[in-house]
DNA sequence: TTGACATATGCCTAAGTAGGCATATAATCG
DNA sequence: CGATTATATGCCTACTTAGGCATATGTCAA
């Protein structure tokens, strides 16, 4: 048996690489089908496929613009991964602190945009 | 193709409901074998080799008391998903707060341990 | 309408894997 | 040692799915 369907499961949807590849494209914003496709190394059928299962998740969201089609993050349905994540936290809340400080570095150091 | 394999991906790992269940039995401390087969309605085959997938990635530790082998959770390797759900986190904080407020809210209510 | 562009789908194959079952390995006890 | 308990592995099957390719669908322009 395989895992159960990807396709209502968020933590399955996140689980496949090129699918938080696409996800992380569109964290800057709203992108085009084709956009993502010249962004990533990736076919563009394979490209609507991915973005069909995060779709069907509601990771993201589309939006028509003439012949395109334009795809937004939902970052809401993130939720059951956060909240899940969360119990983790809580219960090892020493430990997660020191890594939510060095994630307050990291990313302070970093910030070209 | 499948996924690429569950076995060097914490995100892989984590994407199976089973696996899930056997971390969170693990939140409440060191627990051997038996115990989480009890605990769960899987077979024992089936949680040892969950816990193998999950070992592999790091998530849990293993130790030995006398014929048992006591498993304990590593959240220090969660720090994948947390890193990338906080990129998420930056970009949407205001919804993410949202979020974090009504997690804080839910968390303060239940707990009975 | 015809043609070009943009995206979605269908079919197919290869591959990974969860679960069942039996069994191997390991440790303890008598 | 032999028996029992505790856990890990191996084999097998069924099911899901990622990706390639071709093509359908839809939209705009001339």
């Amino acid at each position: 048996m395989a895992r159960s369907s990807a396709t209502s499961d968020v933590f399955n949807a996140v689980a496949e690489v090129h699918r938080r590849d696409i996800l992380d494209a569109l964290i800057t914003g709203e992108k085009a089908v084709g956009a993502i496709v010249n962004d990533l190394p990736m076919s563009q059928p394979q490209v609507s496929k991915h973005l069909r299962v995060l779709s069907d998740v509601g990771l993201v969201r589309c939006r028509a613009d003439g012949r395109r089609r334009l795809y937004r993050l939902d970052p809401e349905h993130l939720r059951p991964l956060h909240e899940w994540l969360a119990k983790y936290e809580q219960a090892w809340n020493d430990r997660l602190d020191r890594l939510d400080d060095y994630l307050a570095e990291i990313q302070g150091q970093g910030e070209p945009q």
